[in-house]
DNA sequence: CGACGCGTTGATATGGCTCAAGAGTGGTGG
DNA sequence: CCACCACTCTTGAGCCATATCAACGCGTCG
């Protein structure tokens, strides 16, 4: 069997934000709480994230919500399919994103470079999708929170001290509703991981990893 | 909010398999358990299924698996990432397969039409994978399965007097690690359906959608 | 200062899991 | 053609992880 490292979020590996070269790039802001689209909006553009951080939704008729993904720098986020965009996408932090055109993904006629580039972020949002769905569905609590900070920490983790430190932007209730459990369910394993010493909370959104190795192993379900 | 139909399978709308035109294409033949790949291998090859069923599975070192998807005809699998697989796929019945080269996804240089069409195909896994989430993560056992046999009937569904019928040419087993459920609980959950008359079961792999209404609602989430 | 949103914690409920036994079902070889 | 075996499916009983319901503290913002 091949042995993965699992993998909860959008991407397996973050890649540096486009820099501009030669031609300017069309920018955009956004605040938190705003939308970028809804489920169901025509798609035209797609987004690369620069800065902030992104949520991606989808809601259920009677308010039951998933959270796709969170789209950190160097992440894509409004891949279309028949022309729409699947999901919800809002704002958690102020985000600044470089706007492509969708015609730049689905031709190479224009830009070719970034025409690949698009398609790869594409496949690369699959095979981070399909650790998700191992994640959703056959993960324990622990195992679930274990492995979503151990992803965000190799992402946007900063080294403090001797420790690894990672931020959390997102509610406790955004990180339930990532990983299929209530927000009373996240809130009881943080302090389930703080109490054995596995991690350290500062403040509410800042984690510091205290035993890597220790959370890595709970991660991938090791009793 | 817009409503969505929920899609539990890889594909939201099937597309005809691509016919030949002028060009001679690969085809390929797999035989029930054989494996077309595996994860980590190296994708040089992306398969487009002709016939068949294919299943595309994620396996954790205790032994736990993920379904990812079923692969029905007008599926495309295989989509790489970094050069390689993410997922075992194996078939599930006889299955033939057209073969498509990486660089036919990955390049426009070739043959322009055929990779706008692998493009789509990606896209659209990528909104078919979306609604498995929401499935994983936020509905209960009956609406999985619900979920579950509707969108296999909109496929794969044949008439059948004044009912819809479906083949299903996996095991519980099968359907327990897509839904993320266990075999005992969605053997318990079509009996649940079957009391109901809500479906028939023919033999045990046959299923008659007696009340798609009823079923609709419940894939919703309607009490 | 009050209100509201968020996080934590406790008590209790419950849906789906686990363990276990038996009933089909299909394949194989005598 | 039948007997046997292996495997899948079903059903039952009990349990456990996570959900639910509820209370409260804390910080922020008007």
């Amino acid at each position: 069997m091949y042995v993965t490292a699992t993998l909860p979020l959008m991407q397996t590996r973050s890649i540096p934000p486009l820099r501009p070269r030669i031609a300017r790039q069309r920018t955009l802001t956004i605040k938190p709480g705003k939308h970028l689209f809804l489920e169901g909006d025509a798609a035209d553009k797609i987004y690369e994230v620069a800065t902030g951080v992104l949520r991606l939704t989808r809601i259920m008729e009677d308010g039951r919500r998933q959270v796709i993904a969170f789209g950190y720098p160097g992440d894509t986020v409004g891949f279309p399919s028949d022309g729409r965009y699947h999901t919800d996408c809002d704002a958690l932090v102020p985000s600044t994103l470089i706007v492509h055109r969708r015609a730049d993904l689905e031709t190479a006629k224009g830009d070719a470079a970034l025409h690949q580039r698009l398609l790869r972020a594409a496949l690369r949002e699959i095979s981070g999708m399909q650790d998700h769905f191992m994640m959703l569905g056959r993960k324990s609590s622990v195992e679930k929170l274990a492995s979503f900070l151990l992803v965000l920490t190799d992402r946007v983790g900063a080294p403090l001290g001797d420790f690894d430190q990672v931020n959390l932007p997102m509610t406790r209730g955004d990180i339930a509703d990532f990983l299929g459990l209530t927000t009373e369910t996240v809130s009881r394993t943080f302090t389930q991981l703080r109490k054995s010493q596995i991690i350290a909370i500062d403040h509410i959104n800042t984690v510091v990893i205290l035993k890597p190795t220790a959370l890595r192993s709970i991660a991938e379900g090791a009793d």
